[in-house]
DNA sequence: GCCGTCACG
DNA sequence: ACGTACGTGACGGCA
């Protein structure tokens, strides 16, 4: 059989591997797969797309290219060239090729735009997006543009202006279109040299490779796996929230004495401050705030506030969630594809968009019924595993704190505990108050506590708020060490880690500015629990999908939510599947106390969770 | 395009 | 006098 070959290198057929990546079974660092003398050569490659929005969005050509000057451009929907068969052959002789190394800028869009043309990026590969993130996760855009020009000084033409007057990128003419799309796929060649020495010099390397690297597999699984809902029951809720919208609003404008624009602030504003002549407590940039913590204060002297804020309830579920959701629902599979963004927040965490499925609603009636119509198919069962008190448990190992640990190695319930410790009194006596007061005093640790912050959430004053602080530090001195600790290295290293290395640069840490610098170090504070927890997560993730490849199981991981994973399990794996994501989220790395895994299960999110 | 607001962890 | 809890994304209003 005749071997299409660009790069005129002789290929071994190598019938029967299918593995898609192999690294050691657990944990991190170790091996460095091109390094190693494990591929042949590596490859640049980058889609050519018709751009507009992602939906409609086609494959044009991909550009291919094995050393700087060296580079193909294979035509696949292009108005001028090759047949779409015959590009797709020699498109996959590289791509699925397991012995050649993978180079890109956002390799997920174009692994997924790949698999719709039926072809199957299999092997190691290198993400210079995701290289460029883990150098300085606090930079808002790792685009090529952005990157290229940081890293190699190179301005990039915009795409807009390669498609000129053209109506796509598949009028482009094909000579300027393959020294385009060649060019995106040569500078990626040369950011993974330039920032590959850069994220071994920082000890990165075995996030890199171990960790974000296989993860581009698991979210592209999960992205393309989609979840389902049920769009009736969703337009039901429609007209349920309708009619609470219209009795609200006329209960509002007969409150007001007027008509007015309820979604307006600055309208809304008029009304409260003016016309009824109620007590503006605090001030945005642009006049008087009129938010949730704002409203509940006033909402004691009258009863206008109170329903503003039910209105804003009920027309944000309804404008952002019951209306929205369907509309993103995709035709061909009639399920919900997110995207997971690997390179978007500044502690390690993934976020989710189009739509945000990390955000739906939980909380009061409206949040169930919501979360009841996110189904699993026919024959299947949602599973949601949940870490319990994952951050805290963080904390306890990273300061290494007696009292902690011993909390949640006994299995005590640790805000009772605390409460207890705040309080000076046993743990049999303290009530709701009390253990709700010290789960904020918890949450606050965490997030870098000051007395302003704990004072405004609790609604007592700075004073009494850092007394309870003085409390906590006295109860876990490791803790207050730890912290101490952590600044102390921001302040000289200028940058804090996670468990696993995974850095936050500090620039602000040595700000003369007070505020500045506070915020700079609450970061500090705050970035090693919850990186950490997102480098546990990750790591679970990468475990479970390995588990239920390795066993052949049709189970699916579908999304994840921070501290939660939710699967989609066909209703015979359903109890192999329980044990193995348990197992792997539970021992995905060690820590001095347990770590906690819940299990539900449901046909609705609702009732899985 | 920014701001205020609010949904989630 | 100053005045913020950490991390996100999406909506409508308004320049």
């Amino acid at each position: 059989m005749k071997q299409h070959t660009l790069f005129g290198e002789t290929k071994e057929s190598d019938a029967g591997n299918e593995s898609i990546v192999t690294l050691p079974p657990s944990n991190l660092p170790s091996f460095i797969p091109s390094e190693a003398g494990m591929c042949k050569f590596d490859l640049s490659f980058t889609i050519a797309a018709t751009g507009k929005d992602l939906t409609s969005d086609s494959t044009v050509g991909i550009a291919l290219c094995k050393e700087k000057g060296k580079a193909y451009y294979v035509p696949i929907r292009h108005s001028q060239g090759l047949n779409l068969t015959d590009a797709l052959n020699i498109i996959k002789s590289y791509l699925e090729d397991t012995s050649i190394a993978k180079i890109g800028h956002n390799l997920k869009h174009d692994i997924l735009m790949l698999r719709k043309e039926g072809v199957h990026v299999k092997g190691i590969i290198y993400d210079t997006m995701i290289g460029s993130y883990l150098l300085n996760s606090n930079k808002p855009d790792h685009s090529l543009e952005n990157v290229a020009l940081e890293y190699l000084l190179y301005k990039k033409r915009s795409y807009l202006e390669v498609i000129g007057k053209h109506h796509s990128f598949a009028d482009v003419p094909i000579d300027e279109a393959t020294l385009y799309a060649a060019e995106d796929a040569e500078l990626a060649m040369e950011l993974k040299e330039l920032l590959f020495k850069k994220l071994w010099d920082e000890g990165l390397e075995g996030l890199y490779f171990n960790m974000e690297m296989p993860l581009i597999y698991v979210l592209a699984d999960m992205e393309e796996a989609g979840i389902k809902i049920q769009r009736d029951r969703i337009r039901q809720l429609s007209k349920e929230l309708d009619e609470e919208l219209i009795k609200l609003r006329q209960k509002i404008f007969l409150l007001s004495g007027e008509e007015f624009n309820i979604n307006s602030p600055k309208q809304l504003s008029k009304i409260l401050f003016e016309n009824l002549g109620l007590k503006p407590l605090k001030k945005t940039k642009t006049g008087y705030s009129t938010g949730m913590d704002i409203l509940e204060e006033l909402a004691k002297s009258h009863d206008l506030p109170g329903e503003i804020l039910n209105y804003r309830t009920l027309f944000k579920l309804k404008t952002t969630y019951i209306d929205t959701l369907p509309v993103l629902v995709n035709k061909k599979t009639g399920r919900l594809h997110t995207s997971f963004n690997q390179t978007v927040t500044a502690t390690g965490r993934l976020s989710s968009s189009e739509p945000n499925v990390q955000n739906i609603p939980i909380r009061g009636p409206w949040g169930t019924k919501i979360r009841e119509a996110f189904v699993a198919e026919e024959g299947h069962i949602l599973l949601s595993a949940d870490y319990s008190q994952v951050e805290l448990r963080i904390l306890a190992h990273m300061s290494n704190d007696s009292g902690l640990i011993e909390a949640f190695k006994t299995n005590v319930d640790v805000h009772t505990r605390t409460a207890a410790d705040l309080y000076g009194i046993p743990k049999e006596a303290v009530t709701q108050d009390m253990r709700r007061t010290a789960k904020t005093v918890n949450f606050g640790v965490i997030y870098g506590i000051s007395p302003y912050g704990l004072s405004d959430t609790l609604k007592i004053s700075p004073k009494e708020a850092g007394l309870f602080i003085g409390e906590y530090f006295k109860k876990h001195r490791s803790v207050q060490k730890y912290i101490e600790e952590t600044l102390v290295s921001a302040r000289t290293n200028g940058y804090v880690t996670t468990m696993l290395g995974r850095k936050r640069l500090t620039p602000e840490i040595n700000s003369s500015n007070a505020l500045t610098r506070q915020q700079a170090e609450r970061m500090a504070i705050n970035s090693p629990i919850q990186g950490t927890a997102a480098d546990l997560i990750k790591i679970a993730m990468i475990g479970i999908w390995r588990r239920l490849k390795e066993r052949g199981l049709k189970t699916r991981l579908i999304l994840q939510i921070h501290d939660e994973l939710l699967l989609e399990v066909p209703e015979n794996e359903l109890r192999e599947v329980k044990n193995l994501v348990k197992y792997e989220m539970e021992n995905a790395i060690s820590l001095s106390v347990p770590i906690k895994v819940e299990i539900g299960c449901g046909k609705s999110w609702a009732e899985a969770h």
